[in-house]
DNA sequence: CGTTAGGTTGACTTGATTCAACAACAGTGG
DNA sequence: CCACTGTTGTTGAATCAAGTCAACCTAACG
């Protein structure tokens, strides 16, 4: 198996961009106790009412979370990349209120939330890059919310195609262009709050007006800015440009207003 | 104008069912500096795109978040109550992406963002509980997904009803069969994603089964457990629960699996 | 080579929207 | 005190976006 090193990076560079990292950090961060687990698609890596004894990174594959309402409706909440905490609100929270699946076969490394709580406690910084991470997962809820409460359903599909390129191609994984969305007709519908009936119908629509292109699951988008303008889409609630501006500690405590 | 401790001391109580926080956190909770400023209904108290200066606490009165989609829609998503922080993610991320509203007139507390910084950075317990606050919102996030998403106007409507009569209950604010909910039928057809007169029709829908009564504003629920089925209500999203049950710091830190 | 999951399509129904008018009420100023 | 105005709530009729049901097609796979 890999080494820590090589396993964890990618989840430690993005909270490099969230705050100034040190040394002590890095160092605390790679000494991390985990296990590597691996789940086929549509395991379940997370159960809503599970009390986690563990945190859960995703190092390769696709995962998404989602609630079953008691009439049986299942509603996507969102999509899991590489290098995202999963269930950084297990260590934090008694129980989990919903449930993450893996999407295609994936490899997870799974940290005891004991450990977690210890390097948060200890190293105010590398927290406060976690705690930006869970914020910024808090606005791409938000977003969502809208797009399933006030966007009709062409618009609602750019708008998560748009999202889910941008955040793919940040992550270093997918082309603006194209990339393989991995995800049936029923998950995107699921995620948008239709049916698959329907979802299958906005594809199609989408395909006929030259918007994107298909072939099987690969989705290419031959013209960005139009996808773009019929979206609506607005990045600023990814919060991308979240860099390392956050004042370093203490120099501010003695502000006053 | 009154003390800080009187000011600050619903959100402090609030903290500690979060996490263990000792004297020390306290004394550096209190010690916080604030502006006290008073919104009019219909005010802004953050806007999106703004680079807020300062975060804001709720101290009496309602506010609502909520974003606009280029088409003009409005989808509001979320209720604040006092004891909220508002945009602790002002302090954390660089740019707003969503506003928030004063929903009845409120008074508010504005503590500078460096002042939050420092504390964070240096009482670690407390910056769990806050942390663990903000994922609580998020938790809420994903339930109003589901509720948009999945729920039947009617259902949704009990739904978002449920929630707020238990949590303005937990905050002391209503009791479970009747209070008064400040929002205009427009408001909660925002916060549903559905149209003003819809929300209308099926208010009298839920008023004509006997599942509320309302007089102008004020909502009477008669027999919660039926609105609560109706809703298919589970609470469990809302963490009440969520006391002092995360280990002390330290202790574990050498645990490995 | 049959089985199964996912995708496609048409016909019909329905929950929700739209538009438009009007009623109730609060606030304001003459 | 009442007329004027604006906001919120109410209602009906027409329309539409999305859901439902059901059939069938296609490709992957053991």
């Amino acid at each position: 198996m890999a080494s820590a090193l090589e396993i964890l990076e990618p989840t430690f560079r993005k909270f490099e961009k969230r705050a100034r990292l040190d040394e002590g950090d890095r160092e605390a961060f790679f000494s991390l106790p985990y296990e590597v687990h691996s789940y086929d698609p549509q395991r379940y890596i997370v159960r809503e009412g599970d009390r986690a004894p563990a945190a859960t990174i995703i190092l390769n594959g696709l995962a998404y979370r989602h609630k079953v309402t008691v009439e049986g409706a299942r509603q996507i909440l969102s999509l899991h990349i590489p290098g995202d905490f999963v269930d950084l609100e297990g260590a934090l929270l008694t129980v989990s209120d919903n449930n993450v699946q893996a999407l295609t076969r994936c490899q997870v490394a799974r940290v005891p939330c004991a450990a977690i709580i210890s390097l948060i406690d200890n190293h105010a910084r590398l927290a406060r890059a976690m705690w930006i991470d869970t914020l910024i997962d808090a606005s791409i809820y938000r977003e969502w919310i809208t797009n399933v409460g006030r966007r009709d359903a062409l618009v609602a599909m750019c708008h998560l195609l748009c999202e889910f390129t941008r955040r793919l191609e940040v992550a270093g994984l997918a082309h603006r262009e194209g990339y393989d969305l991995p995800m049936t007709q029923e998950q995107l519908a699921d995620a948008l709050g239709i049916t698959p009936v329907h979802a299958n119908r906005i594809l199609r629509d989408l395909d006929a007006r030259g918007l994107i292109m298909r072939d099987k699951r690969f989705v290419r988008v031959p013209d960005w800015e139009a996808l773009r303008k019929v979206a609506g889409f607005n990045e600023l609630y990814l919060h991308l440009d979240q860099a390392a501006v956050t004042p370093p500690v203490g120099i501010l405590a003695t502000v006053k207003i």
